[in-house]
DNA sequence: GATGAATGAGTCTTCATTCAT
DNA sequence: GATGAATGAAGACTCATTCAT
C-alpha cells in the first residue's frame, strides 16, 4: 500500500483525524438518512395512515432499501414514535410562541389570531402531525406521546382560558378546552383538505366559531 | 316484512312450490345472510377499525364461512360500503325526523335540542357508525361511501342553514355545513368517550358552541 | 325464523347427509393434508435440518402454498413438535415391542437382535425422528418432546440392563444406559447413511460392540 | 514468534522500511485479525450453532466491521472451513501425541489412555471443535472441511487398529474405525455434558466400552 | 486495509379472495 | 347457496455480502 504515507503530513496526524472525521462524516451521513426515512414516512403515513404504511414503502420512498430502514429503526412502530416525538418537540416550540402571555392577554379576537395562526401554520407545514395524532391506531404505543400532547395542549388552553374568567369550575374548564381542541382539530382537517382561498376560509370560520363560542364567557376585564 | 308467511306453505313444498316460494324464500335468507354480516362486521369494524378488520373475523363472527361472505360482498371495501349505507339509512328512517320541517322551524335553541338529540342518541347506539365515518385510515376505499353519506348529511344541514338566512352565498353554505359537521363530529367523539354527567355536559356544550355560532347568521324572522 | 322448518324433511334427508358427509370429506382432506405436509416437513427437515428448513419449503415440497401450511399448523415451530409428536408416538409403539419381556430376557445376543432390529428398522423407515431429535436447534420447544423421548427410551434401557444384573449403583446404571444410548445413536447414523451391505455391516458392528460392553456385566443367570 | 521485534524498528520507519517492513507488517496483522475472527467465531459458533451464527454477530464479537471480516473469509462457510482447520491443525500440534507411536504399541489399556486422554483434554478446552464437527444443521457448507477431518482421524484411528492386528480387510477397517469415531463423538457428548465425577465415570464407561469392543480383535503380539 | 452503510433476496406469516365440493 | 380449503401476493423483518469512503 504505496500510498499509506500521504496522511502523516505535518502533526496532526493521520490517526486523530480518521478517528474523528470519519466518524462525524458517517454520523451525519446516518443522520441525513433519519430525516431521510423520517420524512418519507411521515409522507406516507400521511397519505395511507399508520396501519397501512409498509416499511417497504417508506424505504421506496426515501429511496434506500428495506434493509437500510432497518439499520436505523428496530421496527415499524418505532419509526411512528420517532417521528411523534421529533413533530411533537417541534410543536412544543411552535405552542410555546403560541400560547406567550403577551398573545394570551390581547382582545380575544387578536388573541385568537396570535395563537391559531402559529399553529395553523405549523400544522400545515407538518401534516403528518395530526396524521400520527389522530393515531388510527397505532398499537398502544405512541400513545404514550399522543397522551402526552393532548395533556401539554390542553393545559396551554386551560391556561388561556383562565385569562377570560375566574368563573370556571374545574369541570366547565374541563369540557370547554377539551370543546376548543375538539373544534380545532376538526377545522384542522378541513383546512388541510383545503388550499389558497378556501383553506381562508375555513381558518376565518374556525375563528369565528371560536370567538362566538367564548366571547360570552369573558369576565375578567380585557383590554378591548 | 310481507314475505315472512310464506314458508311452511302446503307441506311437501319443497319441490312443487319452488318456481314460486323459493325465490322469494331465498331472497328472504339472502337478506338474513346480510343483515348477519353486516352485523358481524359491524362489531368486528367498532373493535379493531376498518383496516384491522379481516373478512375472515367478519365470516367467523357473522356464524358463516368467508365464501358465504363473498356470495354476499365482492370484496371488504363493499361490506363497510353497505354497512355505512344501512346506518346512514338506519339513521335516516329511526332519526330522520331530526331534520323535519318541524324541528328546522322552531326557535334556533329548540331547533338544535330536537335536530341534534336524536342524532347524538343513534350514535350513541350504532357507535359502528362513526367509527365506520371516521374512516380510521381507511385506504382510499370507503371513500365512496363516505362521501356519499357526507353528501347526503351536508346537503341535510344546508337544508336547515337555509331556514336560517337568505344571505349565504353557496361557498359560504358550504364552509358553515363543513364545519357543523366537523364541529358535531369531534363533539361526538367527546360525547361518545364519556357517559352518564360528563357526557350531558358535553352535548349541552355541544348546543352552545352551535347556538353561538349560528345565532348571528340569523336574518330570517322566526319564531321566538 | 320461518325457515327453521326445513330440517325435518323425511328422515335421510339432503340435509343429514350434508351435515355429515361433507364434513367427513373435508376432514379426511384436511388430515391428508396434514400427513402431506408432515412429511414433507420430514424430508425437509431431514436435509436441511430444523434451523434451516423454511416454511416456503416444505409447502413447496407438499405441492401446496404457503398459506395452505398456516391453515394446519400456526408456525413453524408447531409443525417440527407435532412431527416429532408423531414420530414419538410412531416410536413408543415399536419400543414397545422391541422392549418385549420375551426379548429382553432372551440370551444376550438374542436380545440384541430382538431388540435393536425393529428399532434399526424403525429409524430406516422415519429417518426424520433422529433428525428432529438431534435438534440442531429447535428453540426451546420440542424439548420438551425430546427430553420425554429420552427419558423413555433410558427408562426402557434401564429396565432391560436390570435384568443383566443386580449389581449396578444407580448411577452406574445411569451411565451405562446413556452410554448404550450414545452408541445407538452413533451407529444409528452410520446406519442410515449407507445402504444394504454397508448397513448390514454397520448394523452388526453395533451388535457387537453392545455384546462385548455388556456381556461382562451379566450375573443374572439367563438362557444361554 | 520471529516478527515480533519488527515494529518500531528505527523510528520514523514507516516510510523509508515501508517496502520492505510493511509487508511483514501486514502479514502479521492479517494473522492476527485472523485469529481474532477465528476466535470470535469459536465462540459464536459455540453459543449459536453454526446456522443461527450470523457473521455480523461474530465481526462484532471480534470487534472489527462486518467489511474487515470479509477482507479475510470469502463467506461464512469459510470461516467455519477455516476455524475447524485451526482447531484440527492445534487438535494435531498440541495433542497430536495422542497416536504417537509410543503410544499406539502400548498395552490396550494403557494405550487407549494414552490415546484418548489427551483427545479429551483437547476437547473439553476447545467446546467449538466438536460443535462445529457435529454440524448442528450445516446446510451441505462445511462438508468439505467435515471430510477433511473426519478422514484425517479415520486414517489415524485406522493407523493404530493396524497395529491390532492384520486380519482386518479394508472394509473391516473402515467399519472399525467409523464405529470407533461414533463411540467416541457420543461419549464426548455426554462427557463435556457432565463435570467432575460424573464426567470421569463417562471418561470410563468410554474406555470400557472401547476395550472390550477392541480386545478381542487384537492378534497381534503386544506387550502385555 | 478498515469501516459501516447499503443492498436485496429470502424468511415467516397474514389475509383478501377464489374454487372445488 | 354454503362450505372451508387453497391460493398467492404482500408485509415486516433478517442477514450474508458488497461498496463507497
Amino acid at each position: 500500500m504505496p500510498g499509506t504515507a500521504r496522511d502523516k503530513s505535518v502533526a496532526t496526524g493521520e490517526d486523530g483525524d480518521l478517528a474523528a472525521a470519519a466518524p462525524r462524516r458517517r454520523q451525519a451521513r446516518g443522520e441525513r438518512r433519519i430525516s431521510q426515512l423520517l420524512a418519507a414516512a411521515a409522507g406516507v403515513f400521511c397519505r395511507t395512515g399508520y396501519a397501512a404504511a409498509s416499511t417497504n414503502a417508506i424505504a421506496r420512498e426515501a429511496g434506500v432499501s428495506p434493509g437500510t430502514l432497518y439499520q436505523y429503526f428496530p421496527n415499524k412502530e418505532a419509526i411512528a414514535i420517532q417521528l411523534g416525538s421529533q413533530l411533537l418537540q417541534h410543536a412544543r416550540e411552535t405552542h410555546g410562541q403560541a400560547f406567550l402571555p403577551e398573545n394570551v392577554h390581547l382582545p380575544l379576537p387578536e388573541a385568537l389570531d396570535a395563537i391559531l395562526d402559529p399553529l395553523i401554520a405549523f400544522n400545515c407545514e407538518n401534516p403528518a402531525f395530526w396524521a400520527l395524532m389522530h393515531g388510527s391506531g397505532i398499537p398502544g404505543a405512541m400513545d404514550t406521546e399522543h397522551e402526552e400532547l393532548h395533556t401539554s395542549m390542553t393545559a396551554q388552553v386551560q391556561g388561556a382560558l383562565r385569562t377570560l374568567t375566574t368563573d370556571f369550575t374545574p369541570a366547565e374548564l374541563d369540557h370547554v378546552s377539551h370543546m376548543i381542541l375538539g373544534i380545532f382539530k376538526a377545522s384542522l382537517d378541513l383546512i388541510l383538505a383545503h388550499e389558497g382561498a378556501e383553506r381562508d376560509a375555513y381558518v376565518a370560520e374556525l375563528k369565528t366559531v371560536l370567538l362566538r363560542y367564548l366571547e360570552p364567557m369573558v369576565t375578567t376585564p380585557r383590554p378591548r
